[in-house]
RNA sequence: GGGCCCGUAGCUCAGCCUGGAUAGAGCGUCCCCCCCCUAAGGGGAAGGCCCCGCGUUCGAAUCGCGGCGGGCCCGCCA
């Protein structure tokens, strides 16, 4: 038997079953409907509406006929997992039999489950977080993190070999700002990063003042590109600075990085690129001196790809970039995942790549996601409107902290390695559970609440599902007795369960962890009132058996669910 | 002006890609439940012109077109 397939083998059965019905009755030679999981009534359905017009004939009727036939016909006993069929307003309507639930429940012991093998032997670059140089994290920061890392988890799931890069930048204006700001108010030894902020913030604000600072600043580049000493020297100091924080969130983040690279190693290929695209009459030189790309007759708005005193932009690095890493890793796929506002920018640059003649330009794919707001407005490291990530993720883990306190006893270290799986893990599934293309308003003291729809809630169902096992007794390895019965309680968690492969796919072919999210919301729920109506570790013999069986198989895909988005599990809570 | 995205319950969001039954969760409000594997829980109630209009369809929150409101991008920021 295939693994992980009892979904789709259901839905193959019934479609069968269907289409035999349909050509006798009707005599039409295809099912002009799918079978779907049901909304409303039994576990899986098949409308009876497009069939109706094409037979011209009341779809309640159509669904009765169909009904009996298949009653008639097939029996109870002929089908493998449909256990009755009922016609409801024009709705043929399949309820799963015991054995589809057993079946379910097996697939989901599997430490595979949910995992594929179409990676296989590939490569997948994933790039994301990508903070700038010399300021620090804040928690418009944390959603590239996170929804990057789930992409290269679900990736990696799907057998993909994955290199996680972290692009930072430190060639840009932003960083030859923060240089002239310390050279303004001539700034000896540096704190840290958040010291740096403030001078960045001060700076900017007299750049908004005084146009002259801005040429002051495209010196400062010209100096950085042409590799001055004392200019690198100070490059390195900044990067000390802020790399060390960048590290301890990662770390609290439980994310990391296969690698790590500076724009500022790009800037000569980039230029050699910008080059070839003049010369293939791509880009041409405007009168201002500036190098510009010209792809509006694609429809694609214009790309400036060099300043016109010759340094490189943002853009130019990143065609060198996308060059080396195909060069370098050959992926069969490369992904960035950055803020919705560079769409056109990624669209830009891989425009100019095909029309450079690269062939790699199909296997790259750009994940754009919302903007976070804080209440009082737009997220801005420049006019000093910032939550910062260290602060938030210490909001989190000690609100989860204080928590535990109150309900269990354990020690100083462990308390503080539970709080943080916690609360990191709420504030990881917070953020992925909305959907990519939603700006999010972010709210402190929500963002480190612990009920309802949260990661917490998802955490504690394992938990749960952990204490029951640990006791039970848990040497014996579980599996489903032959011919048991499933409640209905039991039924929910096992139909949920047989969802869970489609949804894992999905997700790491959409680049949508939320959709994940809220599977693993729906399963949890399932799991909390089995949990609330089955006792487990007093039933027996094979009830006991089948029960534990369902909560290891539970565990099993919460565990693995989270997993994909970067969360684990405690051992208590 | 052009392009991309969002608009669903008081609030925060799923559902839209792939049209299907009475549009789902959580928070908040109201009511009930720890004999029992952790109440970070469970059960129930109230709460919806699914932004508006037109079209396609047997059927539209879902697809198409036109509006409205918000966000983002559109020449030397990243």
């Amino acid at each position: 038997m295939k693994k992980g397939f009892a979904l789709a083998q259901a839905i193959e059965e019934c479609e069968k079953q269907l289409a035999s019905a349909v050509k006798k009755l009707y005599g039409i030679a295809s099912l002009p409907a799918k079978v779907e999981v049901s909304k409303q009534f039994g576990d899986l359905s098949f409308p009876c509406f497009p069939l109706a017009s094409q037979a011209k004939k009341n779809p309640n009727e159509i669904a009765e006929k169909i009904t009996q036939y298949l009653n008639a016909f097939y029996g109870l006993g002929g089908k493998q997992y449909a256990e009755k069929v009922e016609a409801v307003g024009g709705y043929v309507n399949f309820f799963l039999n015991d054995g589809y639930h057993a079946q379910s429940v097996e697939e989901a012991l599997d430490k595979d489950f949910g995992g594929g093998e179409e990676g296989k032997g590939k490569k997948a670059v994933v790039e994301f977080s990508s903070p700038n140089m010399g300021k620090p994290m804040h928690v418009g920061h944390i959603r590239s993190t996170i929804l990057g890392d789930a992409i290269a988890l679900g990736l990696r799931k799907r057998g993909y070999k994955v290199i996680r890069s972290n692009y930072l930048c430190e060639a840009g204006t932003q960083v030859a700002k923060l240089l002239l700001g310390l050279k303004k108010y001539k700034v000896g030894a540096i704190k840290d990063e958040k010291q740096l902020l403030d001078y960045y913030i001060k700076i900017n604000a007299e750049i908004d003042k005084d146009e002259k600072l801005e040429k002051q600043v495209h010196a400062i580049l010209e100096k950085m590109e042409d590799g001055d000493a004392a200019t690198l020297k100070q490059l390195k100091t900044i990067r000390k600075i802020t790399l060390k924080p960048f590290k301890e969130n990662y770390a609290k983040l439980g994310v990391r990085f296969e690698e790590e690279i500076f724009d500022s190693d790009f800037v000569n290929e980039g230029k050699k690129l910008a080059l070839e695209a003049k010369e293939k009459g791509i880009a041409r030189i405007e009168k201002d001196g500036e190098l510009v790309a010209f792809l509006e007759e694609y429809g694609i708005p214009n790309l400036v790809i060099l300043r016109s005193n010759g340094t490189t932009l943002y853009s130019t690095r990143d065609l060198s970039l996308a060059d080396s890493r195909f060069r370098i890793y050959n992926p069969a796929i490369s992904v960035i995942v950055t803020g919705s506002d560079q769409l056109m920018h990624f669209k830009q640059v891989y425009k100019m790549l095909e029309l450079m003649g690269r062939d790699y330009t199909n296997r790259f794919k750009h994940v754009g996601f919302g903007l976070i707001y804080l209440e009082g407005g737009k997220l801005s490291s420049r006019k000093g409107n910032v939550f910062f990530l260290e602060d938030l993720l210490d909001d989190a883990i000690e609100s989860a902290s204080a928590q535990i306190r109150g309900r269990e006893t354990m020690g100083k270290k462990e308390i503080k390695g539970i709080a943080q799986t916690i609360g990191v893990g709420s504030i990881k599934f917070g953020f992925l559970r909305v959907s990519n293309a939603k700006n999010i308003t972010f709210n402190p003291e929500k963002a480190v609440s612990f009920e309802g729809d949260t990661g917490a809630y998802v955490q504690y169902n394992a938990v749960r599902a952990k204490n029951i096992l640990r006791k039970a007794g848990g040497n014996t390895k579980a599996s489903v007795p032959k011919n048991t019965q499933f409640n209905d309680a039991e039924r929910k968690v096992s139909f949920m369960l047989s969802l869970y492969p489609d949804v894992a796919r999905r997700v790491s072919e959409n680049f949508e962890p939320h959709a994940l999210c809220d599977y693993l919301l729906k399963l949890s729920a399932a799991f909390s009132e089995f949990y609330e109506k089955c006792p487990v570790v007093q039933s027996e013999g094979a009830e006991r058996q089948k029960r534990l069986a369902i909560v290891a198989a539970t565990l099993n895909a919460i565990e693995s669910g989270l997993s994909l988005l970067g969360i684990t599990v405690p051992k208590k809570m």
